[in-house]
Order: C-alpha cells, then structure tokens, then sequence
DNA sequence: ATAGACAATGAAAACGTTTACATTGACCCT
DNA sequence: AGGGTCAATGTAAACGTTTTCATTGTCTAT
C-alpha cells in the first residue's frame, strides 16, 4: 500500500542502506546514483515513514502542547504563536487539553511522552514533583507557570512566566487615581499559579495604597462563570477587576442586563487582553498580558532548551472605556 | 533512561514476549504472571513506547486535524469540541495551521500521514484530486467541504457539512420582512467551499424575493479586514451581511468609529455564533451555524469511518440587535 | 503406560528506518 | 608488481513493540 525506502531502493537497484543515505543526502554517495534514487523516490511518491526514523533515531519531530482548556482565547492564542514558529522547522505538534484537571493532564503526559521530543506545559496544575519528574525524561518548558522558589531546577526545564506586576500595580494607580478606594477581584482557579501571581500583585497594590479589596471566587474562568458571578455581587460594587478578559466581559453582560452603565456605575478591568481590540463594547480596559508574546518565547525555548531556560513578558495597562471615575457619592 | 519492556521482563523473570502479553491482558497468561510483571511494570514505572507498538500495530493511536487558520474560534471551538470526544478514547491529536495556503496544507499532511490512524481536514484549501488521493491511504474526514458534485468518493472518505441553506434564506426573509431591498455581502475566501455555498444560497435568496445583492470581496475572514473593508463601503449601504462573526464584529468596529448607529442607520449580519452570547455590542444578529456541531459530527465519523459517510449540521437565523428595519427615506 | 490435547511460555520475525561495520574495487606510490 | 588508501556501496544490527510459531510440560483418556 504505502510504499518504503525498500520499494524505493529496488527500483533505483541500489541496497536499502544506500537509498537512505542518497535520500538524506549523505555526501558518501556518488552523484549519479544520488539522482537515480530520487527519481525512483519521486515515481513512487516516497514519504518516508516518521515512525521508523523516530524509532531509531531517539528523536520524533514533535512536540506536545498541555493546556487546561483550549477553547480559552488566551491559549488560543498562545497556540496560534508557536505554531507559526515551531511548523517552519518542520515540527509537528501534538496537543491535549487536560480540562483544569491535573489528573487528566498526567495521563496526556504519559501520552506524549514517548512521541514527542520535548513538551510544553501551559498553566500546568501539575505538582511540582509531577513535572520535575517529566523533565528528566525530556525537555520541558514550563508556560504561564513557575516551581516554587528555591526549588532545584532540572537541566532540562524551561520556565516562561508572565510579570503580572507592573500590569496590576498600574491598574491599580490607575483606578485610584480615578478615585476609588475599593475594588473586587473575580478570583480564578484555585490550582493556577498565575491566578495565585495575579492576586498577590493586586493585594500588594492595594496595601500600597490603601485601597480595600475583597476577593471573590470564580469556578471556572469564562464568560459564563463571569456572567453569573456578577449577579451576586455586593449591590454596592463599584469596581471589577477580574482574572482573565472573559470573565471581564462576562460582568459587562451582566451590566448590560441590569441597567448598570459601564464605565458610569461601574468600571470594569479585564486580564490577558486576548481579544481583538474594540469587540467587546464599551472597549475593555486591561491588564494586556500578551499570550502571543508568551508563545514565541515558549517556541524560542523549545528550539534550543540549552540557551532560554528562562523568561518573561511585562505587562502594562490598557486604559479604554470600562473604566472612569468614583462618583463623589462613593468616595 | 526510559524503561522498556525488555527490563520489564528481565525483572519478572519472564520472556519478553509473556511480559507483552501480560500488560495486554492476554488470556493466555496465567493470573500469577500477570500479577508479577504488573508489579514489575509499576515498580519500573513502565510507559509503551507509542512508536514502537505503531510500527508493528500499523495503528498510531492519533488522529491529524489540519486548519485554515487556528486562531479563528469558529475552528478553536471545532476543535474543542472533537477533542472532547475524541481524547475520551485515549486518541493523540496532531494538529496543522496550513494558514489558508494549500501548498503548506499538503506538506502538513504529508508529515502526518504516516503518523496518524486517520486525518480531519476542516475547510480544506485543496483539490479534490490532491484529497481524493489522500484518501486511498487513510481515512479521511472533509469537514465544511463538499467534493463537486458528480465526484466519485473514495471508500474512505466522509464529508460532513453545513448545511447553510436555512440560515441564509432566513436572514434575507428577515431582512425583507424589516423593509430592506439591497444588501451588501461581504465574501469570504475565493478558495473556500463554503464561501462559495454561502454565497450560492444569499444569491438564491436574494432573487427570490427581488433583493438586490453586491457582493464585497475580503482578503481575509478576520476582524481587522472587517473593519479595513468597513472604511470603503459605497455611503449608501444599509445593510451588511459578513462571511463570518469576525468580518461583521469588524464592521460594527468601524460603524462605531464614524458614529453610525447600528442598528438604526445600518443592519449587520454575522455568520456562525462561534462567540459567547452577547460579547459584542449591538449584540450580533448571526447565522448560527454552530462549529461545535460539526465536531462532534466530525468525531463520531472519524470514531467509525464506516457509518458515517456524511453528514450536515443545520443553520439558523438568530435575531439579536444589529438589525433593524429600513428607514423610511431608503426603502 | 502412552498418545494426544492443551495450557503456559519462549524464540524469533516483523514493522520502516538509520548507521556502524564489512566489502569491493580503483587508484597511487614505491 | 603489490601493498595501502580511499571512495562507493552492501550487510546487518538496532530501536521497542506485537504476534506467529515452536517448545515445554501437565493432564486426561484409553
């Protein structure tokens, strides 16, 4: 059915050993005898077969990609990103979507593990001890996540993190400088690192300058764990900050319904700035945390594990149209 | 380094081939070997080697799922949605961005073929023969792509499809029944299948009820030529129906910025609800035609290449706020 | 008691490659 | 002329599995 580098070898009447190294083009192979079996290759559309080539060269020419929920733009993203880098070189890439669930991200792992020649985690919910113990097997970077300090670091482990500091210290500026002096943040999950990363910067800001928080739970970071959430907030809320864009526009929904005009009774700052500019009306202002960057610093990684075993992309704030001042009733 | 299960074995005390057929649950083997080599397996933390078991098997366990462009929602759901499904039964997914070039979308599928059990191609930019070809060698599902009409389809070929008709008739049904006479549809990539059909049933459409119809070439089905295109739109134009979400999302962009009021002085109309409910604003009216559906469609016939031959996921007007009826002065 | 059946296991081939090592000549140098 | 070098090719092992076929031994039926 599918021909082999057998095939191709018979007919270039050359042993099998020679074809390879004519098609892998070996310079210990005479002119001539290259053309021939490339001939032969190209008549009977040889494609050579990854699996025996990765099975005996120990490498596969993929790469396998973990994200906890792939419909999540951010990732999406971040995806699209690497991709684009990564599939000029040829490499092919495995995904899996562990759905926030560490289990299931251990069984992708074990998956991938033995075809793929390096592995990236994105937003792993992953113990530490679980991906150390990944890395040792195979390169592994490490996205949107980080061991805990003072950890050891095995050779083969990449970290690539967001600094959500400066992003949410200006958001934070910001919105004192509009007046207010309280705020709500719309938590996200439990087991995410950057969620942890992202409210300890807000509570810091907020210490800073003495602004009152209070932190609510969201159970899953989307549209419509935002859109519900909403509904049971304190009547007397006035701002939102909120841990990704969807659960931002999930709020914003909400207000729509209700009659709360935003930026007027509410101001409202998104995360991750994952979406195209201007969709979401009015604009939403937001703690831009680029996902493209972090997928070409992931692909960076990937490509030579040796040089970026580690990096980070800032964040800033992008003011638009969610958000204006306290009015002096609140203050 | 990694544990094979010729270790196992050894460390069993059993042939390697009773060690294989004990880890697959072989009858053949006694309860106190199996019990033995089990252990010996976890004590080792045996892992399969994927590669080694496909190339003996000739079943990888993967499927290849190859894209016009991921970044695109309506294709992330898709995706999410397949995925879901599919990683139930412990199946890798190897994916493609051939970024709406055929040549990049053949050499993806290239790499894959010999990789993967079987292969999804969404929105395919090739030809029938370059699938059709495709198709001798594994099976393969066409997913928002028809072959002509007349074609002779390949045993191992399955196609499923929306169906746009419906939707399409609705919307101008809608549009006429709201006073409006002329629109303007905004095409979608001249390559694309379903561009074509979505054009057909608007043509259609439009001359059953005596509408007049000018359709607007877009380079690229995204948000920013959306609202490039948006900028150069004949000052007339009332109405306006985008190949996609992203094109009318686009559109309304630009309405905003010049202080067009949709849907008073112009009627937008999307195409796929691939957003969440209500994350524009006016919120979208839109031709569902739910990319969801289509991979779970094409998961049950990559699951059972056999039954499900073909298929379609129906399309239906969804009525929100972007349209409105024909001012009077215009009709 | 002995042949035959059958259950449990082992030996080896196979999948499609790459590559280390062996073989064949042709040529050059003395 | 004959040994040595080197370039071109061939042979065979290896990668990690599964599976066919062969082997061993135990048990049953005559």
């Amino acid at each position: 059915m599918t021909t082999t580098i057998r095939q191709v070898a018979a007919a270039a009447g050359v042993s099998l050993a020679t074809a390879s190294r004519a098609l892998s083009g070996s310079p210990a192979v005479v002119e001539s005898t290259r053309k021939r079996v490339q001939q032969a290759a190209d008549d009977l559309d040889y494609n050579p077969s990854r699996l025996g080539r990765s099975l005996v060269t120990g490498s596969t020419g993929n790469i396998g990609l973990i994200f906890p929920d792939i419909s999540n733009p951010f990732y999406t993203q971040f995806l699209a990103e690497l991709e684009s880098v990564v599939a000029a070189r040829d490499i092919g890439i495995l995904i899996g979507d562990a759905h926030e669930d560490s289990h299931r991200e251990a069984s992708l792992l074990r998956q991938m593990v033995t075809q793929v020649d390096s592995l990236v985690l994105v937003s792993s919910r992953m113990t530490d001890a679980q991906i150390t113990a990944a890395a040792v097997r195979l390169p592994v970077v490490l996205a949107n996540r980080r061991l805990a300090p003072g950890s050891i670091v095995p050779e083969l482990l990449s970290q690539i993190v967001i600094d959500v500091e400066p992003g949410f210290s200006a958001a934070v500026d910001h919105l004192y400088a509009l007046g207010h002096r309280r705020l709500t943040y719309l938590d996200g999950p439990a087991r995410s690192w950057s969620a942890r990363e992202k409210r300890a910067s807000l509570t810091r800001a907020c210490a800073r300058l003495g602004v009152d928080l209070s932190i609510v739970p969201v159970e899953k970071p989307d549209f419509e764990s935002g859109r519900q959430v909403a509904r049971h907030l304190d009547p007397n809320t006035t701002v939102v900050v909120a841990f990704n864009d969807q659960v931002a526009l999930g709020v914003l929904s909400t207000c729509r319904d209700r009659g709360i005009v935003v930026p007027v009774n509410m101001s409202v700052v998104g995360c991750d700035d994952s979406l195209p500019i201007g969709l979401a009306w009015p604009a939403l202002t937001t703690i831009d945390s680029s996902s493209r960057s972090l997928g070409a610093l992931a692909a960076q990684a990937v490509l030579n594990p040796a040089v970026h075993r580690t990096g980070s992309v800032p964040t800033r704030l992008v003011v638009r149209e969610s958000t204006g001042p306290a009015r002096p009733s609140m203050v």
